[in-house]
DNA sequence: ACATCATTTGACAGCGCTGTCAAATTGTTG
DNA sequence: CAACAATTTGACAGCGCTGTCAAATGATGT
């Protein structure tokens, strides 16, 4: 073993390109060609140079890549909550989208807050990503700024506007809340009443989906309605639902913000003996897996959260690979059914 | 407007220290200062750079600092799902502990599969991680083997074992599936069956601790047992109850692997009309969310997993600030009594 | 006023890699 | 087999920042 005191003090210690090129007889950028872009070097070459990266348990460093070529091979994800079902599927599309495609995947929850948004916005761009997916169309005005000044590739996911920062991957929830609420007229109900929790800029539009459909009706569209700026849970859904009725018992049909207050509803009537959909009429939001799965079962607006994520990522990587430049889809949404509803 | 011609082929155009620098009346070094030691600078200094800063819209490269200062601030989080629940509680506990302390999280989904799992850790070390958090304690070989080698701080979660890699934080699987099931027995419970879906390690864990509490009780432990690679659902769950309900008749009790599976089992007994916990009991593994909610509410084994994401994090960084080394930590498990069982 | 010490600032080099372009090598053709 | 084109390789500089250490500045005491 040779004397190391040779080395700089700041050294790493890591091994490096240069110790791959010596051990494999070539230069630094060759062997940086030979693992970067295999197809435009010789075979025996590349051979060589595996071998010795395998030997040398060589650790290309990213950083220093980065630096170099101005390409981070990461994609930043700003979501509102983490714990929340709908983008933990959501981030599984981005997820296996990006993954395979050579990108890693930069998470932060802004936990519904735009001061935090704005906070973590900051901090990715720090690391130089490739491309930034955002929930939501509402970022604060400062935000939008610093994301338009980057030129980065942008996605604003869930939901759809009229003046996307860049792309736009997403429905109307406004559109959803309205079909949801016209498929309970549909089906009979009358005096149908919306339940919302935490009441964020999504939930509020499904919230306005709900009015025009009672306008719609000729019917007063602030009369049988009950929010709160809580965080949903399905116990907070009963107790809503209990609250709203003891007002207003001739309420024949609820809409709820989301899967888990109605699903807390259902689960409240099982207890109290209110007969669901023959009593009251119960949606939600979302098809959340338990929608389907509960007796009886919810009916609720499905969304394709798993698809609306890989849509998200396809559309970075359309752009980063110059293929082709998604300005706006629509990914729709669907109602589902079920027995909650007669 | 002043020519840009003279600048190199290869800047990217953007806002460097140095134009802070000069915009300041400072050197880059005092600037770098300035942004990352504010205290070891003048009052003066500090607010002329500041100032600079916001004018030029100054954002510093994270990748040039990384390289430089051998410190990335990045914590790689690998999961082996994302959409699980206990996932998302563990992440959040994670976040809720990292970002605060100026860390940033790069997550991955190693989709149960240690050779995934592999691939996602080499591109993690790329990125010079400042500690990684890694699921289970089975490892691949290779993959224990080059995580050694980084003398990176590690933590291993969700469950403990006797040799961890680094650090480890979690709870026995075992000693929980041994206690859900003394507890079935405690409850007068004599049959007791096991369903398991997917039979990750954890779960096998919890298989074992089942069939010790059974050995224990002198019972013929894989009799009344039932599992399947198949991911969990809540469909899944009512399926295989139904098919060892139909080959055991006798069946008065069954312990899940987890609370998807219970929760479709108790369902499908609302639509059968078998009676929990009167004829059956029912316990489930996890108490995610919806456990308490339904009715009847789910007896099962409660973990901290929110608590757990953030002693693992926490671990990192008391690593990080030289505080302190903690080796191994217990969170513990407890069981939650309810309906479900009598 | 000056010497002495503590504090603040700046010059410099280098972290590890890749883009550029020129040099070397290989293949092709009359 | 010379002459040229096409391919493969290497030298070099620089991406933007920070650690190191020396220089400048300010504070303190005599």
């Amino acid at each position: 073993m040779s004397k190391q005191n040779l080395i700089s003090s700041r050294s790493s210690g890591r091994v490096t390109i240069a110790d791959v090129a010596k051990k494999a007889g070539a230069s630094p950028s060759t062997v940086s060609r030979a693992l970067q872009k295999p197809q435009q070097v010789t075979e025996k070459l590349r051979i060589r140079v595996n071998q010795a990266v395998k030997e040398l348990g060589y650790i290309p460093n990213q950083a220093a890549r980065s630096l170099a070529s101005a390409e981070s091979k990461i994609i930043s994800v700003i979501f509102p909550s983490l714990s929340n079902a709908v983008f933990s599927s959501l981030l599984d599309g981005i997820h296996d989208t990006l993954i395979p495609a050579g990108y890693k995947i930069l998470l932060a929850n802004s936990h519904y807050s735009v001061t935090e948004e704005e906070a973590l916005v900051e901090t990715m761009l720090e690391q130089n990503p490739d491309g930034i997916i955002i929930t939501g169309v509402d970022q604060s005005d400062n935000t939008k700024q610093r994301l338009k000044n980057t030129k980065l590739p942008i996605v604003q996911v869930m939901e759809l506007c009229d003046d996307p920062l860049d792309m736009n991957v997403g429905f109307s929830h406004f559109d959803a809340g309205h079909a949801i609420t016209e498929h309970l007229f549909k089906r009979g109900y009358n005096k149908i009443g919306f339940i919302g929790a935490r009441m964020d800029k999504r939930s509020q539009r499904r919230f306005q989906g709900y009015r025009y459909a009672l306008l719609d009706q000729g019917k007063e569209p602030d009369k049988y309605v009950l929010t709160t700026l809580a965080n949903s849970s399905f116990q907070l859904g009963a107790d809503l639902m209990n609250q709203l009725i003891a007002q207003h018992s001739d309420i024949d049909a609820l809409f709820f913000s989301n899967d888990d207050l109605a699903a807390g509803a259902i689960f409240e009537c099982q207890r109290s003996g209110v007969q669901v959909p023959r009593q009251l009429g119960i949606a939600g939001f979302n098809d959340l897996d338990f929608a389907s799965a509960i007796t009886p079962s919810l009916t609720t607006v499905s969304i394709p959260r798993y698809e609306m994520g890989k849509q998200a990522a396809q559309c970075l990587l359309d752009r980063l690979q110059q293929r082709k430049h998604h300005q706006r889809i629509d990914v729709g949404f669907s109602i589902a059914a079920r027995e909650s509803t007669r």
